[in-house]
DNA sequence: TTTTTGTATTATGCATACATTCAGCATAGA
DNA sequence: TCTATGCTGAATGTATGCATAATACAAAAA
């Protein structure tokens, strides 16, 4: 009788929970580039002790969130538009392999949730909800790329996209390209249903560098305004 | 006048440098997979107190390098097949990437600093001196992604690359494959002097594919060493 | 003999105390 | 008035202490 793995409690440890809260304070603009995280301050925040705070912050600065300063701590990681355009660059690259992988490993189901969700982001679109909309769009590629079946691409993708996705919450795009981003939706809904990986390949990396001029043009204000702040 | 970052004396925390050092124990070997972590035995090993080794773990943990066990401590991260198989693939695309970019940017000097390891590498080859032909073998595919000009992919192929540098330690190829990998070099910087970016990425992404299949069969008596351990 | 339960030991998780470094400010000298 | 030097406060880096969870072993019962 061994069926271990349903009934196993993985109760967070602390510092996981801390990074987690951590990256949320920084993804919703809270703490925003270049804010010095005081040590005393937010451990009375979340009401725990220096220890698993600073491992926290240690596996955020190895994940590139906030960069550490010796002897001065550490401060949130200020992302210029040349980072955006590495990120994007290497998202780029993962997101063509993830859909070539996807459209020869995909399940029916995988892609009927994909499809579900496709047509609830055009809904958001009719609608100009913008938030549900880069909600929708965002678990989109998300599921592509865990159709690829590839846990560490996965993991990888994960990992940039947390950096960058503080940007998309600054994203305001313009009426034209916002119709452009859903047209190329629907090319890759097509694609991935036809399970033409070569397509589906072409049309993720061409989406993902215009999504880059998107967010290059909303940073911007944000990054003077960084300088302003520094 | 002010020109600091030429004085700046980076003296690198204690738990970064133990990170590094855990990598290499790891990397050589001395901390074979499934092993666990004693945290007291490491802290009197490295002379250092238990919370920048604490730190240091949690790191390693964020980059799968270690496991963590709650209320257990942390084990060394055991690589399957699968789990090689997937870091290939995720490899391949980030060199496939690298060397399009590569062949845009590299300059003059990089192409030449490459050439003289190529050679260099060849003549290992010929002696059949395997440790230092991986090495400048090495060497060359880490001088590629760098002459991307992509700062983010070099940390997310290096981050890659550390986790399967411990399978290259004990592949032994044979003879043919390894005149084979001598002939795909050959190929690629052939591709990369003419800057014919479309045939360096194909070059790139079969030379890992087969590189693959050469670590796989490597780690399978590993494995089963560590499944006999476990 | 096998299984189960209780106890002791050990190691981890978290909290706290000590040491060191840095930044800010005031004061003295030019 | 401006600059430089020394001091003070505060925050980080490191070490250690305490509580708890897990493992191992032993003993008892089936």
């Amino acid at each position: 009788m061994e069926s271990p793995k349903l009934a196993l409690i993985d109760r967070p440890s602390l510092h996981e929970e801390l990074v987690n809260r951590l990256r949320d304070l920084i993804v919703e603009g809270e703490l925003p580039p270049g804010t010095r995280l005081n040590e005393r301050v937010l451990c009375e925040r979340f009401g725990v002790s220096r220890t698993p705070l600073r491992e926290a912050v240690k596996v955020m600065a190895s994940e590139d969130l906030v960069e550490l300063l010796p002897n001065r701590g550490a401060v949130v990681t200020a992302l210029t538009e040349a980072d955006m355009r590495y990120l994007f660059e290497v998202m780029g690259a993962l997101e063509a392999l993830a859909g070539e992988l996807a459209c020869r490993r995909i399940d029916d189901a995988a892609l009927a949730e994909i499809r579900a969700l496709h047509y609830q982001m055009l809904l958001h679109h009719t609608r100009g909800e913008l938030p549900e909309y880069f909600k929708c769009n965002q678990q989109i590629h998300e599921k592509i790329v865990a159709a690829a079946g590839n846990p560490v691409l996965v993991a990888t993708y994960r990992s940039l996209s947390g950096r960058i996705r503080r940007a998309r919450y600054m994203a305001n795009l313009s009426q034209e390209r916002w119709d452009h981003a859903v047209h190329e939706h629907e090319q890759i809904l097509e694609a991935l249903t036809a399970h033409d990986g070569a397509r589906l390949r072409d049309l993720l990396q061409r989406h993902l560098a215009n999504k880059f001029e998107v967010v290059r043009t909303a940073i911007e204000p944000a990054a003077q305004q960084v300088v302003a702040e520094g």
